[in-house]
DNA sequence: TAATGATATGTAAACGTTTACGCGGAATCC
DNA sequence: GGATTCCGCGTAAACGTTTACATATCATTA
């Protein structure tokens, strides 16, 4: 039982007087071995308790079956939550295929993922699938020769695949569903348009409110910093000019809402509705319980893990575009 | 710009006019070279764009830099939760000693763990940290060579260093204020024992009760599987036995909890206290905002990776077990 | 001036796999 | 019965580093 030593496929074949390459081929599968054989070679490595070496495995092989998921996971709660479902998403399509993943933290900075991508360029994965931290990047030069996927968000002129929710056509619905109420003034409250997510709600809020023949108020549209305390603070000043429905692009921002609402007493959705962005539980819990577009979040994770596996397969296939659908969840708070 | 290939440690060596050795050492400062040699790598690397291929170098020097860390991370929104504040302040630590973080994913199952032990050990990692799924489970033959962590939770008899939350303590402190605020049936609201963490706040529990002449009440005491809506029925059958206070052990249960006692109009703190673990932003938006025990995930999360450092340091060091103690929060809940 | 030491670098063998070749023998063919 | 095919497996060269050992140059010393 000595354990300083790990025993290698050499080690095997000797112990099974076999050569190497045969017990290589036992372990992959990747030429005809005769049964006798085989016996011996998974005898051997059951005597000696063999584990193959997998970093000697990829040096050689040049394939890691390492796939690496980038994005801000933990910079905030809402957005570990968002990514943690698309990772769970990723990680069940690649299990099946025998691959892993491993996930990386960009902290929703460019510098931090400027970082973790040269990192993980030398580190040898077989594809990387990222949420950029803002549109305006450019890695492509960073970039090792892996195949690259862009989920939920893309950079401005990419030229790679992508998965990403049609965040413009449910935005637009949630609004026209507000509009069918009869409001009139309402408010859009989001974080910074660097995110090409948060432009493209902007625009359904803006197309719905056009086409029904509203006028955009500039006053009732705010930026800002993605934090509760700033969600709170924005509602005061929102507040001022008379909103009747609030539409939160932003879950954590939304925390900030319903908290100033309710300590302020201000009734929902009698005095003002609130619709805000993403499905956990606590939205459930909130008096009342709140209006939510549901992200397809393990949905995405498992058509980037799907995406990256075809092109992996097929270097050269037609570059795709996926958008997956959102689902409004009307609850008391609309 | 032919990408195909890469270039290596020798086409920077044959580049530079220099051996490989000479390149190696300028890399990691091995050995002195002196100032115009240095500057010919370095000239050289950036002419060939040379990226290191960190899977050769792990081969040879037996050395990957990368730590994994095991937990049940996609399982639930609550331990994604959790945990991912842990590796946040694992990867702080590890960020600044040059080592990388690989998340692993446990489901919080003994299955899906022991596949990703077995999967770890062939992906030569310098270090683990876990937090395993159940106190019944011993990998000690799966574990390769590396060290091991525990955080969180331990298994049974286990050999290791780890890294745990003061439970008892805190849990004994948050009941002894709520009968300090006259209640004398507390009910108590957990998940399976299988976690040692959720048998400490057990004690915890008793231990206040008994110190306060108080008998325990075995109707007052719901042991269940750790959901929302789980949480929502039990408080249904805990409150047909009277109680004045919960104290639920788990977050996503007090929910549960939250989402009955709100959908029946049930007054809090006024009818019945409710005292939770985990400080996470929606719970300062119920209403009432819930009175909690805050666990010092990023400090759990330091505090490990430090001593995994430790550990590959000096690996006969003697053993350590580190309590972190944690903090109750008091609101309007109770 | 020969021996010594210091200084700066080179040579080549590992690390544990995968895999392109090759080879011997049995079976098949004409 | 010689040529051909097929079957099952072995040999050894890579993959890109690190690192023990060796070496060449030069200044210093006796």
């Amino acid at each position: 039982m000595n354990e300083n030593k790990n025993i290698s496929i050499k080690d095997v074949a000797k112990h099974a007087n076999v050569s190497t390459a045969t017990v290589s081929h036992v372990i992959n599968g990747t030429r005809f071995v005769s049964e006798e054989t085989k016996r011996k070679v998974h005898q051997a490595m059951d005597d000696l308790n063999y584990r193959i070496n997998s970093v000697a495995r990829s040096l050689r092989s040049r394939k890691s079956h390492v796939i690496a998921f980038l994005a801000p996971i933990l910079a905030s709660e809402t957005s570990n939550f968002f990514f943690m479902s698309v990772a769970a998403g990723i990680q069940s399509v690649l299990k099946q295929n025998n691959y892993h993943l491993v996930l990386s933290d960009s902290h929703e900075e460019l510098e931090f993922e400027e970082d973790e991508i040269r990192m993980l360029s030398s580190q040898m994965i077989d594809g990387l699938i990222m949420a950029p931290a803002s549109r305006e990047c450019d890695y492509d030069q960073h970039f090792g020769d892996y195949p690259v996927v862009y989920i939920d968000r893309v950079p401005n002129n990419h030229q790679r695949d992508s998965v990403l929710v049609d965040n413009k056509t449910v935005s637009k619905e949630a609004v026209q569903m507000l509009i069918g109420k009869g409001h009139k003034r309402i408010a859009f409250l989001s974080g910074p348009h660097t995110l090409t997510t948060t432009e493209e709600r902007y625009e359904g809020y803006i197309e719905a409110l056009t086409e029904a023949g509203i006028a955009v108020d500039s006053q009732l549209i705010r930026i800002g910093e993605v934090t509760l305390s700033n969600g709170y603070q924005l509602t005061d000043v929102l507040l001022q000019h008379d909103p009747s429905a609030i539409f939160v692009t932003d879950n954590v921002m939304a925390m900030g809402v319903m908290s100033y609402l309710q300590e302020k007493s201000i009734r929902v959705p009698g005095r003002i509705a609130v619709v805000a962005f993403d499905e956990f539980q606590w939205t459930r819990i909130t008096s009342p319980p709140l209006t939510v577009i549901e992200q397809p979040a393990f949905e995405l994770g498992v058509k980037a893990a799907e995406v990256m596996l075809e092109r992996i397969e097929n270097a050269n296939a037609p570059r795709q575009e996926h958008r997956l659908t959102a689902k409004l969840i009307v609850r008391q708070s609309s």
